[in-house]
DNA sequence: TTGTAGGCGTTATCAA
DNA sequence: TTGATAACGCCTACAA
């Protein structure tokens, strides 16, 4: 026809056609810079669908719709992905099918998608007993869900790593090994990890690692560490989590737990395809598990 | 008619109606967190106009389309807000106003609102200047736009105070007075802030200040400056550019310019709305004032 | 005021 | 195959 462009009008596409080929991706926050790697997730599960992107965060039309939801239901998307936590997610149809990327299903008839903290938190932990730390902080927060579940992979390790000691020794119990917990109300902030840092060094002087439940908290808890003139990694080791790009600067050189986002966004895409190609399937939930990256801030502990 | 969830199909209110009601934003990249003010402005000014907002940024639809731009358009959004540097921007049609945030419009009929970037790379060497600092360093880049306009305003400060010091003392010229910049080639990366650190300090170990032409690359300078044993402010004082969230982590605690990107988006919103409302407007320029928050990072030189 | 036909730009269907 | 035509779900204009 016109070499002049020309371009079909994706509202009339819809309304003629017998799907809209659009999912709706609902972040929490923008600010959250992981649903950039569920993202690539999503686009390499999703590409050759021909399926079309519609992302929002919360507060990205506030005045118009209560939630991002109404508006993807608004334009009759065949899917919806909810990354984190959904916290007051609206009532969704059970034609449109859900998947929780990040988090856990709240909602009924979503399948989910998640990292499995659990394991990171042990993973994280391990790295330090393997070092050679036997007094290990864990640095978190009561109000997430994600953090209640790295706490209890940290205490699965220590637990585990109390068991060992006293099956090597009996004679001399789990002596010299422990590992204490601040928890904190409050969001995973850094100023979160900055106060139960200051708590954790004033009550427990003798640990030489640090958990943190995530790399903001993490770095809260450098910036206190400096201040009591602790040098990181030869007086003590800090480990965060969710290996956030700021973590691998070099200025900060973190050993963190990275979430593997890209897979989480891959495995929920699939999921969406799934159950958009079959509406009567089943809501699934799956755990995407977690890999440790060792930087620079863990070390062995200095001999005493 | 029922108050079992009945929602309007978005695709048949823009089939009929005589607007969509949308507006696209373009971003470069999810990864650059500078947009998520800009939305916050955006929205402050379209609020209650009852505009939708629909954001992706460069890879969000690769595979269904070449730019978001062709998605825009194939959605009828009545204005499209690029940010940042439009590299690759399609021809859009005269009939969508186009406004430019955060970059100058290289784009014909665009409008643009604009960081003043000169004037923001003035301010931070002023400042250094200000507390006494004699030789002071500039790292930059020679591929960023805006990067070569804070180069300009380094260049200015530093000749209008050689005139001031000239003045003051004829007979000294500008003697002990010097400004070095080091412009690497590449991104404005961390890793490419620490390459420039490592030649600024050892071409001109004189420096007690540094000014980098963005928080990436400051950071990128403290890892070097901290391996060279120098502490910061003490033995020398650094200034980046953005002002970003990491920038007031309290263990950066980096003096930086503020782009003020929320008044670069209420701008962009309002300049948007004007052209919707008569479409025969001309396209304006217009830029917004930095401000330099200082913090930690910068102090008077060491007496000598 | 309330009601009804027409049309928005496509896709899909049903004849030819 | 190709071509005409009826939806798609809503807005708007016009008629009652």
């Amino acid at each position: 026809m016109s070499e002049l462009d020309y371009r079909p009008s994706t509202a009339a596409v819809s309304l003629a056609g017998t799907r809209t080929r659009t999912i709706g991706v609902m972040l929490d926050d923008f600010r959250n810079q992981w649903f950039v790697d569920l993202l690539t997730g999503l686009r390499e599960s999703l590409e050759g669908q021909g399926l079309r992107l519609v992302v929002a965060d919360r507060f990205l039309n506030t005045g118009l719709d209560t939630s991002p939801v109404e508006g993807f239901l608004s334009m009759r998307v065949e899917g919806i992905v909810v990354a984190g936590e959904p916290d007051g997610l609206p009532r969704i149809p059970r034609s449109t099918p859900v998947v929780v990327a990040g988090g856990r299903a709240d909602a009924p008839g979503a399948s989910s998608v998640a990292n499995d903290d659990r394991t990171g938190g042990r993973l994280a932990t391990e790295h330090l007993l393997a070092l050679g730390h036997r007094h290990v902080g864990h640095l978190s927060t009561t109000d997430s869900r994600a953090g209640i579940e790295r706490r209890a992979g940290f205490d699965d390790a220590m637990a585990a790593a109390a068991v060992r000691a006293d099956q090597a020794r009996p004679e001399a119990s789990d002596a010299g090994l422990s590992g204490v917990t601040v928890a904190l109300t409050g969001p995973m902030t850094e100023a979160t990890g900055a106060a139960a840092a200051a708590r954790l060094l004033s009550d427990h002087p003798e640990v030489t690692a640090v958990f943190a439940a995530n790399d903001m908290m993490a770095i809260g808890a450098l910036s206190v560490l400096a201040e009591h003139g602790l040098r990181v990694p030869e007086d003590i080791s800090i480990v965060g989590y969710d290996d956030t790009p700021i973590a691998a600067a070099r200025f900060i050189d973190l050993t963190s737990v990275d979430d593997r986002s890209v897979d989480i966004g891959r495995a929920a895409g699939a999921a969406l395809l799934a159950r958009i190609a079959d509406h009567d399937l089943e809501p699934t939930d799956s755990l995407v598990q977690p890999r440790l990256v060792v930087r620079g801030s863990t070390a062995a502990p200095r001999q005493t």
